[in-house]
DNA sequence: GTGATTTTGTGACATTTGTCAAATGAATGC
DNA sequence: GCATTCATTTGACAAATGTCACAAAATCAC
């Protein structure tokens, strides 16, 4: 259970020095947790305090457009699920539901936050989590702006695979910007 | 001319403690550069040490894309102008030119980065801009995501009504993701 | 396994948007 | 002021995508 907290705070940690008195410091605000397929997490118009490291399952952003749900993102294991906004102690804009039963590691963000601007080993581990995260948004804007929803499912058909396996197409259309018919187009391709 | 950094370093500084002595120290990095109409700032492809605060003037950043320039972003006075991949020493994929005569502040980040892994203060003040920066690209996937290319219009109109008199529409075309055309049939309404 | 429900695929048609070409309007140089 | 260049608008048509309706396939509950 420790060691796949540990397995957290390195992946993040790269390029960063931790101590292991700051793991420690860390560790007391990180916990694991277990949830049933369609539990949400993380609810729109909401304040938060958590976000979450994928150990085991798969989840799934969305926005609610004139009612119909528009997908922002599906996270699966060694991904980070949060907001920004949990971050900044603002209601969420999206909701993140479970696609299947999860484990994950919980951060609070709280109880972290006034570590942060304390302790210059956290506060470069956060500055580098954030620092990753820009760059997924960045990548984001680059495809979408970028490639055409047909290069754009081509790309996630290479780089996750299994997305297309554990995802509805109904959900990944939406992520794609297309209608589910186009998607099932594009496929029969 | 020390007031202009000054001002910058306070307006991204929110709620982050930054002592004159710091200040002091980060100000040996930045300093004050006019540059022509057109000039390109940044170059896809290569390498660079600098980022850049608008004091006066505009600029634009622009991938290629089968030859032609797709438009990503414009940056007035008091935004930043900075690519995440300079801040981790990569090469751009983008390529930012003025769009009109400008007078910046220019960041050296090759030399400010040791300062951020030692130095606490400075180490939140560049947590909160890339912070801010990745507020900056969560909205803009919003927007994208989230609405179609006549509410992204309306809403530039709204926001930014002065890009639509410093910006040829075939940028702002191009930034909205829609042909020259579609654009102006969109205006005539 | 069987029926019910959900998910995915296909056809027909309407709508939107892109493309190419030409016309109009605005800015610039001499 | 006039010609040249560049930016914007408009028209005609083609291509892509959305929408609606329904069929086929897969999944789930019992």
């Amino acid at each position: 259970m420790n060691d796949l907290i540990l397995q957290f705070i390195r992946q993040y940690s790269l390029g960063v020095t931790i101590s292991e008195g700051t793991i420690g410091e860390l560790m007391k605000h990180l916990s694991i947790s277990k949830h049933a397929k369609n539990h949400v997490l993380l609810q729109e118009n909401q304040r938060h305090d958590f976000a979450y490291f994928v150990i085991k399952g798969a989840a799934r952003s969305y926005y609610l457009k004139d009612g119909t749900e528009v997908n922002t993102w599906f996270a699966f294991e060694n991904d980070l699920i949060g907001s920004l906004n949990t971050y900044r102690d603002l209601p969420l804009r999206e909701t993140v539901e479970l696609l299947e039963e999860a484990t994950l590691i919980s951060i609070n963000l709280k109880t972290v936050k006034p570590l942060i601007h304390s302790n210059l080993q956290i506060s470069n581990f956060s500055g580098a989590v954030i620092e990753e995260y820009a760059q997924f948004l960045e990548d984001r804007i680059f495809y979408t702006q970028f490639m055409s929803s047909k290069e754009r499912y081509e790309l996630l058909l290479k780089h996750e695979p299994m997305a297309l396996q554990r995802i509805p197409l109904t959900y990944i259309a939406s992520y794609l910007g297309i209608s589910r018919e186009t998607l099932s187009r594009l496929r029969a391709k």
